[in-house]
DNA sequence: ATGGGGCTGCTTTTT
DNA sequence: GCAGCCCCAT
């Protein structure tokens, strides 16, 4: 290469690393600009992964290997590549600089040959409308395959399933589906529940699938007795997915799996498809979702993954952190960078995460920095009870809410489990502070929008006998379990799905008593299938729900049944939504989008509330201010992950999570004891908050004296503490502003109460320093009355 | 076939 | 503390 062409191409690549460094960091530049081969970038929570994704898809599509070409014009001159080098330091507008960049597009990457796979929804969606703007080009954007790993694999399926057994129409099971249809396997093999619990096979063989282990290779493998019986049910239930046309969760991705392995022509076809691989939150992918990866990038190997080895935190369903860590290895020439530089949190913060994150093995070590400032420390609040710790959450929002003139969307409150959570609601739901819950029940998995999508899904799929079941006596139409299992034995029999002999019952002689009952339920779905064929799904549900009589059902129950009709009529808005989003919407269409789409997916930072949820939902989330409730040993880490060198780790890293996804100001609390599962403990703080993070990064506000003794009213509020912490912990602790002596009472007390009359003590239950009272009133009510506040007389 | 009343057991949950 | 499930009585 001559010294003119050597020039030629420094001056090119500086003028795109000018581009890009206009706003990107060195490490992000280099990130976008390595195109070729297999890449690995460890993004640090915080660090712009997301922008950088999108950029470097931008930037594969515009400019496709540009950086990286040492083609060099046949008729290169000293005059160009003087005017070029002259360019990389040149005052040039944007758009100037992208003019000149033009000219080095070399192999650029059409839209659809680009494959962006995520996990969730949200990530999809963000993904997509960034790269529509990045382009500033609707068409070529809605080309890019960017979706879930779900979605992908649902796409491929619909398109070349049949090669392994699933036809298009194919039914989708949910995780709830999934158990149903366990529990009933198992009852036909006779295999008692008590003894192999359904939440262990289920997880059995969602591992199984996650890890491509077929029913026949379980099997061959399973050696003692019990999973020995896993495998009998494993394989009935394979069976029986076949049979329904159907797939599980799993299934979607480990049947695309077998497509592509089993099938080398279709395999060619997506590998000369896709030029370009890219996977995000890479840490929380399974074996099965990195074989798929693998096989549809084995041509051009041309395969990205970010991620974050630290952040995962789905190791329990099934994601194998190995996948990340071993990248470098199974692809040896693979590059590597890390995101470093992050831009979210304050000094403090980042130190602390950083500190507590150093105590596990096993990562690729990152250590994150920031240029923001060390900002206030974190604090770690010590409560006497959950009451306490809520009151200590709620007035502290209120007040930082008012002194820094905050939005309530500011501020998020995390916890471990879900349990938690519902003494920080009711102290929410109280002081007026408006909040928003996350977790809990999705709507999409309310039994009455399951059973109208089960009607949906058998409408487009009548072999789907778990839904004909699911449904086919509700509303009520003397169709019991005993009628059922006489037509799925007849079924069994003649080989048909359990609809085909409904629609013939007559023709079978055990079914003469209820012939005209199946016919009529048979007669019905036939009708809705025609309707299915003319007119939209947002006019199918309520048609469905009108001809089936499960409306009239609803309205039947009066009051109590509103919610569903409500919930009913969201689901038609769902389906109008997804009408307006979709070029081309089909029944189809609509049921995987509602079957494939989570509740988080619809949290968008619309409303000005505080939010409730746990750890694991913030992942990807951010809050000027956030709190962490329930840091204590045994809910964080867990009982169950506290002696388990397994888990550990993946407790840490999601305290490691929580601690990153607060801006400005982070707080921990923990109780000296709790009310949890209805009993009380006692906890000591969480390590990871109380111990891992240096001391200097924190302040307490357990530096008093011990609470005092139960039922004496402290003399004199001790103070240690700083001025504002002690004003703030005044108002909110447990120790309630007013404390009346009261009288004690024992089980079996006859007592008096001012407006509940009279009655005897059930139970007496000290919580703090107060004591919590269980009474049956003579009235017949029952009662638990706190004793500070109940005023009750012993008689 | 249906509905109600007692028992259990319990992380986390992108899809 | 409560949801979900099983069993039993109608």
């Amino acid at each position: 290469m001559t010294n003119l062409e050597q020039r030629y191409l420094s001056a090119k690549r500086a003028l795109f690393e000018r581009y890009y460094g206009a706003f990107l960091n060195p490490e992000q530049c280099r990130a976008v600009l390595t195109v070729s081969g297999p890449l690995l970038i460890l993004a640090g929570a915080g660090s712009g992964k997301t922008t950088v994704l999108v950029n470097r898809i931008c930037h594969i599509i515009k400019y496709g290997t540009a950086y990286e070409s040492k083609q060099v014009p046949d008729d290169l001159s000293e005059a160009l590549v003087a005017e070029r080098e002259g360019a990389v330091h040149a005052p040039l507008s944007k758009e100037e600089l992208e003019s000149l960049l033009n000219e080095y597009i070399a192999r650029p990457c059409p839209p659809w040959a680009m494959l962006a796979i995520t996990f969730t929804n949200k990530a999809a969606r963000e993904i997509k409308e960034r790269l529509r703007v990045a382009l500033d080009n609707e068409e070529l954007s809605e080309e890019i395959w960017a979706g879930t790993f779900h979605s992908i694999c649902v796409r491929i399926l619909r398109r070349y399933g049949e090669r392994v057994g699933i036809a298009p129409s194919f039914s989708i099971y949910d995780t709830s589906d999934t158990k149903h249809l366990i529990t009933e396997v198992m009852r036909e093999l006779n295999i008692d529940d008590k003894i192999l619990p359904i939440r262990s096979v289920t997880s059995a063989i969602s591992a199984a699938k996650n890890e491509l282990i077929s029913p026949e290779v379980y099997e061959s493998t399973a050696g003692d007795l019990r999973k020995r019986q896993i495998a009998r049910i494993y394989k009935e239930y394979a069976e029986r997915l076949l049979k329904y046309n159907a797939v599980d969760f799993d299934d979607i991705i480990m049947k695309t799996v077998m497509l592509l392995e089993e099938n080398p022509d279709v395999a060619e076809y997506y590998q000369n498809k896709f030029s370009y691989v890219c996977v995000d939150e890479y840490q929380d992918t399974n074996p099965a979702q990195f074989k798929l990866t693998y096989l549809l990038s084995a041509k051009n190997r041309n395969i990205m993954v970010v991620g974050d080895d630290d952040q995962s935190i789905y190791r329990f369903r099934g994601a194998t952190v190995e996948n990340i860590l071993q990248f470098d290895k199974v692809y040896t020439d693979a590059a590597v960078i890390k995101l470093e530089q992050n831009y979210r949190s304050t000094s403090n913060i980042l130190d602390a995460a950083n500190a507590v994150i150093a105590n596990n093995e096993m990562r690729h070590g990152k250590t994150l920095r920031t240029e923001k400032a060390e900002g206030e420390k974190i604090t770690l609040y010590r409560a006497e009870n959950e009451d306490g710790e809520a009151r200590f959450i709620v007035d502290t929002i209120l007040h930082r809410r008012i002194e820094e003139r905050r939005p309530y969307r500011d501020f998020a409150v995390l916890y471990r489990v879900n349990a938690i959570s519902r003494s920080l609601e009711t102290a929410f739901a109280k002081s007026g502070v408006p909040y928003r819950l996350l977790g809990g029940t999705r709507f999409y998995d309310r039994k009455e929008v399951k059973d109208i999508l089960a009607y949906l899904f058998l409408l487009q799929n009548t072999g789907d006998d778990q839904r004909l079941r699911r449904i086919v006596n509700e509303p009520k139409r003397k169709l019991g379990d005993k009628t059922m299992d006489t037509v799925a034995a007849l079924a069994e029999e003649t080989g048909g799905s359990m609809f085909d002999v409904m629609l013939y019952a007559n023709a079978f002689p055990p079914l003469a008593k209820v012939a005209d009952k199946l016919l009529a339920f048979a007669g019905l779905i036939t009708d809705l299938q025609k309707d299915a064929e003319t007119v939209k799904p947002s006019e199918l549900i309520p048609l469905v729900m009108e001809k089936t009589g499960y409306l009239a059902m609803l309205k039947a129950g009066g009051k109590a049944m509103e919610d569903d009709i409500d919930n009913l009529n969201e689901l038609v808005s769902a389906a109008v939504a997804y009408e307006e989003k979709t070029l081309e919407p089909t029944l189809p269409g609509f049921l995987e989008e509602a079957v494939l789409v989570s509740d988080v997916d619809k949290y968008d930072e619309e409303a000005d509330a505080v939010v409730l949820m746990t750890v694991h939902s913030a992942k990807g989330l951010e809050f000027p201010v956030v709190f962490l409730a329930g840091a204590e040993e045994g809910i964080f880490p867990g009982s169950q992950s506290i002696n388990n060198p397994e888990e550990l780790p993946e407790e840490r890293r999601l305290a490691y999570v929580a601690i990153t996804r607060a801006k400005e100001k982070l707080y921990a609390t923990y109780t000296a004891q709790r009310l949890l599962y209805g009993q009380t403990q006692r906890f000591r703080v969480s390590r990871f908050f109380g111990e891992e993070i240096p001391q200097g990064l924190l302040e307490r506000n357990e530096r008093r004296p011990s609470p005092p003794p139960r039922a004496t009213v402290p003399s004199a509020r001790p103070s240690a503490l700083s001025g504002e912490f002690a004003r703030r912990a005044s108002v909110s602790t447990q120790s309630a502003p007013r404390r009346a002596a009261f009288e004690h009472m024992a089980v079996g007390d006859r007592v008096l109460h001012s407006t509940f009359g009279e009655g005897e003590v059930l139970s007496v239950r000290s919580l703090g320093a107060d004591e919590l009272y269980e009474i049956a009133f003579d009235s017949g009510e029952k009662k638990k009355l706190m004793a500070t506040y109940a005023k009750l007389k012993k008689l």
